[in-house]
DNA sequence: TATGAATGAGACTTCATTCAT
DNA sequence: AATGAATGAAGTCTCATTCAT
């Protein structure tokens, strides 16, 4: 089939995203996410071969996106806190700005949509973070621990305080990145106990 | 003449954990839920009124519990990084022993079934952490920053290690407990920048 | 089985009646009439076989009042038209009292609980009006037409006023009892046109 | 694309009808309503939104078509009893063409589907016999009495004698009606008792 | 016998998907 | 390709009936 019309697609996620955002992916139904994209239910059909389908290609594509995002571009000759500190504000702007994107991924991992498959291609999303943390123990910055709880302790407390930025329960994130970053260095730096 | 039997609704409760920790809460129908519960479909509407009414139910229910395993006892007289790792602990265990609750509470909230009332009740269940984050920063001991802040942290970085360890890209969660509580310790407690 | 307590039966029909006139055959629960008739759902079921013998006993039994109610007791030596009114007007005392008696009866034949036996017995109900009709038709004194439509003309002029009278859009029965019968004698004594 | 087609929603009132008459509101289930109107189950739920709305629009359908039949057209001049008996006739054939139509109605009152607002609604669809027994009452034509017993009398016996003629205790309509017109003229006419 | 919780067939309804236009 | 009405399998829920107490 030919698409005549791609960006139908990208209005596809990004209403299936706004829904997911306030309903869940159980509260995802066709018929809604179609009026939501401003087109027919057949059309949907048209750009994907079902729901699954469509649940697959928005995954990797959220998957691929993110990934983007937390790249970003790195000043070389920076110290380290700063390049560390960068991959990290990439990461917050991305849970910042895209709060629906985490929780369609988030909940698309326990769904009955999930395929074994895209949940195996979720580990290297957060190769950025892994690369740099990496770095920083090989020369002494950062403290040796495996680098995977390092990288859960990052990206669940950013996750943990946007979301809770969103639901009123903190000021705005751009008001307390500072202070967050303050935390996560304190944490993961290498310094002596007191 | 039978009796009202109260631990079908305990029953029922945890064949609902377990559908929604596998196929999350898009994966949950009552008919299955009757069949793991051990009974049949109509008798889960002589408990609750409907799917919604289950739900919330069981919300309340897993909310009251949470709290309930974070409060645990606390040794009056031990020094206060003890006491505040008894509580940390305490909440690592009930989100490594009880997952499927975690990702219940987590995908209620955004979801079909939730009411505006369930929701605000959560505020209070970490109340637990929250008073002894502030016992630590009228005594100088911890950092002072928003306890919210301090709290997402402490919350989002279990959730997300004890989440990485359950499928398999952490070790397991009592293996590196004492790790993770250097970083967290680390990065609340107050100690000069080095 | 032995029926210990034969008020049970009565408190039934009388329970159902309550609630087919108000929310008609199709209204009719059998966990609803069990709470109105004072008992248990299951000792409904000690009574009858199931809803279809409760209805077909409910049948029978009211066919039978009704019959009852309409024979009454005749001076034998009044004149004709004291005696066919007295007839009428225990007809009509009676579906004035017992109106979802009558709601009852209608709706039952266009059920699907109705058998075709039941039905047929309605049939004699009315005896006591035929009796009285072919005796004036004898006597020169009622319209020489065939008495079923005579009998039809009757009970439907009756039934409709009782029912708007019920409903509010003709004044209580007892008030329009004798304008009514004017009515009725009028159209079936024998009397020359004008 | 196919278009929305209002033909469905009449086969579907004219199977539902079918079927009232038959079964009774008690009888009537949504699958085989849509299996008799020729469509899927579904179907049904695109043009109306649950069962309760489709008898809803259901009553409201044909309460208006039941006026439009009754009214018909007078001519001016006729003599007064000849345009009573065209009204009486058109209500006569209404009931005698319809007859589920009328068992609707009737059901549809004493049904858990009822709304206050259709049942209020009902009390002008007798407005063309209204209208001409004024008429006759003024002109001194028919006898003084409350229009609502004239018009019961008259509804009733209509009604009762159609349904007797159906289910066999009385000849067809057509071979009484002229009888009927008899008694129900000698009823309602103005005539000194003899 | 009386009870009302338990049952599950079958009713109502939804919704992913197809199809005529 | 695009539409949205049509479909019917699958879901939620009801309710006549059974059954343990």
């Amino acid at each position: 089939m030919r698409h005549r019309d791609d960006q139908k697609i990208s209005r596809t996620f990004e209403a299936a995203l706004q829904i997911i955002g306030q309903k869940g992916l159980a509260g995802l139904k066709m018929q809604q996410l179609a009026k939501q994209a401003g087109m027919a239910t057949g059309t949907l059909y048209v750009y994907f071969k079902d729901k699954n389908d469509l649940l697959n290609q928005m995954y990797v594509h959220y998957v691929k996106q993110m990934q983007r995002n937390i790249w970003g571009e790195l000043r070389i000759d920076a110290p380290f806190e700063e390049k560390f500190r960068q991959r990290w504000y990439n990461y917050l702007r991305y849970v910042q700005q895209f709060p629906a994107e985490i929780v369609f991924l988030e909940q698309y991992h326990r769904s009955p949509f999930a395929s074994q498959d895209d949940i195996a291609q979720q580990g290297n999303v957060l190769q950025p973070l892994v690369e740099i943390i990496l770095e920083g123990q090989k020369a002494g910055t950062l403290i040796h621990l495996p680098v995977n709880l390092v990288l859960s302790f990052i990206c669940g407390s950013v996750q943990e305080m946007v979301a809770w930025s969103e639901n009123g329960h903190l000021p705005a994130v751009t008001d307390i990145t500072h202070q967050a970053w303050e935390l996560t260095w304190k944490s993961v730096s290498k310094q002596p106990r007191n």
